[in-house]
DNA sequence: GTGAAAGCGCTAACAT
DNA sequence: ATGTTAGCGCTTTCAC
């Protein structure tokens, strides 16, 4: 047998198509009880569900997200995508997954499409987003909303969400402080990127704020990847009046750290501290089990979709007002910290 | 100016929508190459883009497939999402992506809302399935690809992809044979799940067909942890004779098994050969880098992806016979293997 | 080769 | 409170 469509819960309740319409969606101008159960009953009896195809066709709206991230294979996204997979589900939105590859023609093409699929919204979680691709969905009014990485957003109207990593570093500073540490370095991603950037001046800036200048600061620049932090690790403790504590850009660089001093034999966080950033499953997994900086990439990823629905369901009136708003990190403390030798 | 529609480009070259549509679609029947550019160039000049809605409202295919994983935080299910959706792409399809985070329920509410957006397949590479999602996706007459994991298709009609872990087990067997080990350990994920039991299997099935019996490897059951991995190669290091060569269930464990023998002062590979499985980024990250079986995860999925389209593509007489297929795991030598100490 | 007309399954005025 | 009538933007016979 076919597939049942409204049309034949409509006879087999003996009422109109648009009383079963009225039903499916709960409409505000009641029906009678009497027929509602009727309906109600023909629909269980059929097993009838709505198409979702037609459904979009006249309402214009497809209860569908699209996700644009670089890379779901990278873990930070990858968390990021499931934050916005859950909450998405739970308001009943499904999600498009796209993979921009790092590829600006690819991220074209992708939003092209969703486009054509007449998907509600877009979020691009990306560390790098084109003028284009915003233009496109611009001209096409989709809102949107982008990870307020190190993107230039030189649109007006675009939302997006950002990471306050002070909030977090200047716990750690505090931490560490707290402890009794006074020499500190810094192993920073590459200069080149701007969240690099951004996580180096807030160390550096909250040190300043306690009184320790930047120039006191041993800083290092690396590469994010573990091997960049073995490296960096062996020259901080080559040092002759060497540093106490380090915090590391994130925590595969951490962890380059903790794996440098068990070679060169000093313990963490006995003979030295150590803070990472990221809050990566492998944090809690080393040895020591890391003190980090957590990045809530869950918390992104829910957010954003957050944002969008409250895009979507605003009237008309307070349209292009884009909507800004920021996720915190914070410290956790495990294990790779403690008072520094005397 | 509202977005125009194929009757705009019909009016705009003076041709009917049909032949719009034609053009459109590359029909066989062709157009007069004539009226083929003026509707070409009147779909340039208007921007005009079909819109997918209306389109899979008639067509009934939305040229659009479900992937569902446990959960795409997971590495692994998140390198087969990437695998899939690269291919996906390549082949103008989208993906929508559910995660259905371990829950069965969920899995189902998934399924359902797929199938009312009418989806042309659906994807389930998760740890486990359930006879009514596959029943659903029956019903309603859904191709359907499933990863063969350690789940007991009792469904005639079901395609799937499986893994031959022993292909690469054996090689890494042979690996450490002619290295010249014969004092061997296994550190097994748990016994309860179907892949754990795989890959110990495998491992001491290749050793006994060297002649090497089960009861003269050393097993131990751990968790697929890092932690499970210290500790078990502490168990292992302690040992009066002890193994010389160790193969882990997951480069996890063997990593944990890597930073025991840092700490109890034992050289990797010198002392102690170590043999991991999977290829997760962390393997070429470790000191020393990890020898490990490659478990092909983007493969997995691009592969599950052909099959599906395989199974869209093909004429209505084949139907219903399933399609399954291997994709295979390979030793990935690197540094973490070496002849044993005499 | 091309057009006219019907229809996919639903929603949304507009009546009643 | 419920039914009627139009579409939504395409594809697809069936004519010509």
């Amino acid at each position: 047998m076919p597939i049942p469509t409204i049309e034949d819960v409509a006879n087999a309740a003996g009422v109109s198509k648009s009383t079963v319409s009225r039903v499916l969606n709960g409409e505000y101008t009641y029906i009678r009880d009497n027929t509602r159960i009727k309906v109600q009953k023909a629909i269980a009896d059929l097993g009838f569900r709505p198409n979702s195809v037609a459904r979009s066709l006249t309402s214009k709206r497809t209860q569908t997200i699209g996700v644009l991230v670089s890379d779901v294979s990278n873990p930070f996204y990858s968390d990021v995508v499931h934050g916005v997979e859950d909450i998405a589900i739970d308001q009943s939105y499904n999600v498009f997954l796209g993979n921009i590859n790092y590829d600006q023609q690819r991220g074209m093409a992708l939003i092209r499409s969703l486009i054509d699929r007449r998907v509600d919204g877009i979020l691009i979680m990306s560390s790098t987003t084109s003028d284009e691709w915003l233009d496109e969905l611009d001209r096409n009014n989709i809102p949107v909303v982008v990870l307020d990485w190190d993107i230039p957003i030189t649109k007006g109207t675009i939302s997006a969400i950002s990471v306050d990593f002070e909030i977090g570093i200047h716990q750690a500073v505090e931490h560490l402080l707290s402890l009794g540490h006074h020499k500190f370095a810094h192993v920073s991603g590459p200069q080149r990127l701007q969240t690099s950037r951004d996580r180096m001046n807030a160390f550096l800036g909250s040190l300043a704020k306690h009184g320790i200048p930047a120039e006191e600061v041993t800083v290092i620049e690396s590469n994010f990847r573990i091997d960049g932090g073995r490296e960096a690790g062996i020259q901080i403790m080559e040092m002759a009046n060497r540093p106490t504590a380090v915090f590391a850009g994130n925590d595969l660089l951490a962890h380059g750290i903790l794996s440098a001093a068990h070679m060169q034999g000093l313990s963490v966080p006995g003979d030295l501290s150590v803070i990472g950033l990221d809050d990566i499953w492998l944090a809690a997994e080393t040895d020591p089990p890391l003190t980090t900086v957590a990045l809530p990439r869950y918390e992104i990823g829910a957010l954003a979709v957050r944002t969008m629905l409250e895009l979507l369901n605003r009237p008309k009136a307070e349209e292009s007002e884009p909507i800004r708003s920021t996720v915190k990190t914070n410290l956790i403390i495990r294990k790779s910290t403690a008072p520094p030798k005397m």
